[in-house]
DNA sequence: CTGAAAGCGCTTACAG
DNA sequence: CTGAAAGCGCTTACAG
């Protein structure tokens, strides 16, 4: 026998507390089933003994896992590769939160690692069969991942953190989602300055693909339109950096949020804040502006991470914890602790939650 | 029934392959058992079917869960709270490899959280007592952590990924654990530098305390410690910025990183590299000379971040993936698929290794 | 509200 | 090398 220390079983509360065994897996269960005096009597067995429920045993009885699966990603800094300053801080933290938002609803969080997208189905496929989680926690999918027939197939409850970008219909109740509101988040920075008085706000993002539909379809381009339209919104006057000029555009990395703002300062000296689409670009556009100019120009970055709080800057914090919450009960209800199937199309949880950020004012 | 997809069960596989149950379990298990002849035909069978076994019958039958817990910290923003500028890489990182060190071993990850020590035991009595765990990775232990008497009480078998600093003894073998060894990373930045023909190479690290004996007592120290003996060793001259006097001590920021440069140049003019004890120490050493002077210093930095990456300069690696393999090993030996109990006192075991960290040469 | 029985899907002695 | 039986610790119908 590997396992030490050995709990009691059921059967020795049962006996100890001289009722039978369906009884003390009600006091377990269904409280509400057991007569009070009963029930105490059961708790204090319980308590004496310092029984544990064997989750193997309630499993194999219950055909419920009770876990859900997470895929980790590495973040590992690889030559050549854009991941930006603080990459792993959002995983990590989402994990964390997930984490904390499945325990407290008596649910274990099983992590997973795939090199490739086979090797992933491959694993999901094990995972399910062994039936070792019945609900998955989905990121970084694409509008036509395999993952999405895979579980809606085998009717294995999951929620993806991010919207599928690039599917046809980012809506599909097949593909349920939890996503945070880019675009609300750059409206309400740029809602800020305006209101801190600055007139001239300029962007800086990360460059996407023109696209002539009236929906963002990339994470760039969704906060680049939040600034566009504040802008629009704010200035009737249309003496401010409005209009899709006033941005650059590059990569997420520090050293382009330079060369970006060595481009807005150039078309647009007058330019006295930047929206930027993460702390690692703001960082970029604050370190030069502070070497070009007297003054620096004041930024905003997104993801609230230790760079925006080193540097004092503000910063639109995701709310992982409201992802987490939301993700949670999508896949169990408000309440109970199961994870059980929904089918969207014709039930009325909701498929897709859209949070607002926090803008962090710094 | 809330698993879906139910997969072929042993009996399936034992009745189409004309074979006792038995035998499907030793094909699974003891495939050496088996005839080869009966072992192919089972095989097929239990592809055809599609067969995976149930694990928690599995855990129920064998009484082992074939997993392992580590717990998760936050490492979200708090304002007034210092954590550095790549908060959550290295949890981030290490989850990573662990689960996937332990994937290939045929064993799960299970994340847990707790806010407080007290909460840690409770949340660690209830895993173990119901059979969901069998090891344990500790992170951020202390000399006199609960957790070393719970685990070793109870003969769970763990290992911690970090020193206990301030214990009285580091090598107990109640205590055993995996680490980086510090020292020799800063000495390896040093020598490094020395090679490149820096004679005038200073320290920017954390305050730690002043401790008499001859071992380290915190991570700060520890890498001091390999700056100040590389020093020793190399300048034969004394020409050198060697010594105690030759560093700054702050703490973990960027702010802490100039101040340190400010303080550094001022008392010693003619530092040309400074070894820092982190990578966001080195960033704040990097600009704040970056501003002083025309040329900005040269620094290292310890972690192989993304900011390291970025603004690149050289840093130390933590060989994550090695620590993970390394943490396995000595909670499954180097062979099988069984967590097993250790007792490091009597047995061959090493209780303790201490793995170098790789100089990223940027 | 409570109880006696069945059985989830495996692995483990044990017998041949 | 293979098989028939027992049993891990629960929960789930079902009966009273």
């Amino acid at each position: 026998m590997a396992l030490k220390g050995k709990s009691a079983s059921i059967t020795e509360v049962a006996e100890k507390s001289g009722v039978s065994l369906q009884t003390v897996s009600n006091v377990l269960n269904f409280p509400e089933r057991v007569r009070p005096a009963t029930r105490e009597k059961v708790l204090a067995a319980i308590k004496s003994l310092d029984y544990t429920p064997n989750l193997a045993a309630r499993r194999l009885r219950s055909a419920r896992a009770s876990s859900i699966a997470v895929r980790l990603d590495t973040n590992a800094v690889t030559e050549g590769e854009q991941r930006g300053l603080y990459s792993g801080f959002i995983q990590d933290e989402f994990v964390y939160q997930l984490t904390k938002a499945a325990q407290n609803r008596g649910i274990k969080v099983i992590t997973y690692t795939a090199d490739d997208q086979n090797e992933e189905i491959e694993k999901l496929r094990f995972l399910l069969n062994s039936q070792d989680a019945d609900g998955l926690i989905l990121t970084s999918t694409i509008g036509n991942d395999p993952r999405f027939k895979l579980l809606n197939e085998k009717k294995v409850p999951f929620i993806t953190f991010g919207r599928p970008w690039g599917a046809a219909n980012l809506y599909s109740t097949k593909k349920p989602w939890v996503d945070i509101d880019g675009a609300f988040g750059t409206a309400l920075a740029t809602r800020k300055f305006w209101e801190d008085g600055y007139r001239q706000i300029g962007f800086v993002g990360w460059k996407f693909k023109i696209n002539h539909d009236a929906d963002a379809q990339s994470v760039g381009e969704d906060r680049y339109n939040g600034w566009l339209k504040a802008i629009a919104d704010l200035d009737k006057t249309k003496k401010s950096l409005s209009g899709k000029n006033f941005s650059a555009l590059g990569d997420e990395s520090v050293s382009s949020g330079r060369a970006m703002a060595i481009e807005l300062l150039k078309k647009f000296p007058k330019v006295e804040a930047v929206v930027c689409v993460s702390d690692t670009v703001a960082l970029g556009v604050l370190l030069e502006s502070a070497r070009l100019r007297k003054k620096p120009l004041v930024v905003s970055g997104f993801d609230n991470s230790p760079v925006s709080k080193e540097f004092e800057f503000s910063s639109l914090d995701q709310n992982l914890q409201m992802v987490a919450k939301n993700s949670i009960e999508i896949l169990m209800g408000e309440t109970g602790n199961q994870i059980r199937h929904v089918d969207f199309a014709t039930e009325s949880t909701k498929a897709h939650v859209l949070l607002r950020p926090v803008l962090i004012h710094r």
